[in-house]
DNA sequence: TTAGTGGGCTCGCATTGCTC
DNA sequence: GAGCAATGCGAGCCCACTAA
């Protein structure tokens, strides 16, 4: 994308001054296009829009919720690409089963069998907390810049890479800016996984036996060896090295093109909307997926590391920076052009009603902005009065403040754009 | 009684900004 | 420029509470 011909973020066009004005100007100047780099996302996550688009067509997606499900399903498809970043040598986890696999996981379980006898140690390769946050936001600003195109809905999207700061994500067109935080977290990540043509063994004495299963092992030439990405109930798909950059990373081998990728989206979606189906009914459903899902608790990943924004102390944290961020940019833009905005893959499913609904109409403003008082009754300029968040935007469900944001932003908007019709 | 859940807290890591 | 403190973030541990 070439920044020089983009519009300008809305608010910096005006006449006024604001106190905010240069700060805005360095989020601006800082903020890297959505797909300036990671093209192979990019490239992706546009072939799984096409796939999208045919999905509904055909009739596979058949309303705005299920595309919200299958969204879920591509960023986390996204995701697991990502770690693949990581893979290296050591510590994999050896499932014996039929036919005999080795996984590179990134919870304490076993990918295939779910969760492990409480015997087996094995070391989750799960990145840093950093990288997490790196990755979720790249993932969630490709598949908003792919929205923003499909919708045809005038919006851009820019990342604020560095790990510090108040501000993750610009989106913006000419009249409004969107300051956004991002508060995303997987539901379910595919780890690599190598096939072996026979059990493995190890030395004992002078003889060799079986290697136990759930036991770590390591994968040595792994630029040579066929990779797969593994997803549950026996699915694997093939991965191939790229090397087109300083670093060789790996892509999904989608053999047919597009038409290989959107098998590949089809399969993960199924598999999703069953563990978004079992997590939304606190497991009631689909009860033996559950050990593969992120935060399922127990020995194999804590609880707390809950799906999108359903982690508690995520919603504090997220509630508190919209304020912040309000209170400061928002409040300090004269025209009111800047809103802010809550974003990650996941809406809270279970923490919604005790920790969000009651802020859904909720307004505030300072003592200073009250410009009367008759008795009880107190006058402010509409102007002053500011919603916790303009937009909680997920990608399986969003609530909007502002009837222009929701005709852009909304999953039924996307659904129609697809070619949907209902 | 036990397993699951959520709050409070610390830790490690990365980055930024201040001081010398 | 080096060293250090402050900050932001996610992971993970401990503990109290609760429901089965």
């Amino acid at each position: 994308m070439n920044r020089d011909s983009d519009n300008r973020a809305a608010c910096l066009n005006c006449s006024h001054s604001c106190s905010v004005k240069s700060e805005i100007e360095g989020f601006y100047s800082k903020a890297k296009a959505a797909l300036d780099s990671r093209s192979h996302l990019r490239n992706f996550v546009g072939e799984l829009f096409e796939c999208l688009g045919q999905m509904v067509q055909n009739g596979d997606i058949q309303d705005a919720e299920s595309l919200g499900i299958a969204l879920g399903a591509s960023f986390d498809l996204c995701i697991s690409l990502l770690y693949t970043e990581r893979v290296a040598n050591l510590d994999w986890l050896y499932c014996q089963n039929a036919p005999p696999m080795s996984f590179y996981p990134y919870l304490k379980g076993c990918p295939r069998c779910g969760s492990l006898d409480s015997q087996a140690t094995i070391k989750a390769h799960k990145p840093s907390s950093d990288t997490i946050g790196r990755y979720t936001t790249a993932c969630l600003a490709a598949i908003l810049c792919e929205m923003c195109r499909v919708s045809r809905n005038g919006f851009e999207v820019r990342v604020l890479d560095a790990s510090r700061g108040d501000v993750d994500l610009l989106i913006f067109d000419a009249q409004t800016l969107i300051l956004c935080e991002v508060k995303a977290s997987p539901l379910h990540l595919l780890p690599v996984c190598v096939r072996h043509s026979k059990p493995l063994e190890r030395e004992d004495g002078n003889e060799k036996v079986p290697v136990e299963s759930h036991q770590g092992v390591s994968i040595a030439d792994l630029e040579n060896i066929p990779l797969y990405l593994y997803l549950v109930e026996e699915r694997s798909f093939p991965l191939r090295w790229v090397s087109d950059g300083e670093k060789p990373y790996l892509m999904l081998e989608s053999g047919r093109g597009t038409e290989g990728t959107c098998e590949i989206l089809r399969a993960v979606s199924n598999a999703w909307a069953k563990m978004y189906a079992g997590y939304t009914s606190r497991w009631k459903e689909h009860t033996q997926l559950r050990w593969f899902t992120c935060g399922c608790g127990g020995s194999v990943d804590d609880s707390k590391n809950a799906p999108g924004l359903d982690r508690t102390d995520d919603i504090k944290k997220g509630v508190y920076q919209m304020l912040k961020i309000a209170e400061k940019y928002r409040r300090g833009c004269k025209e009111k052009r800047v809103r802010v905005a809550l974003l990650s893959n996941m809406h809270p499913v279970v923490h919604y009603e005790e920790y969000l609904k009651g802020f859904e109409d909720a307004l505030w403003t300072h003592e200073d902005s009250i410009q009367q008082r008759m008795g009880k009754m107190v006058s402010v300029d509409s102007d002053d009065l500011f919603p916790f968040y303009d937009m909680l935007f997920t990608l399986t469900r969003s609530w909007f403040r502002e009837e222009r944001l929701e005709q852009a932003f909304s999953l039924q908007t996307l659904y129609h754009a697809l070619g949907g019709s209902r």
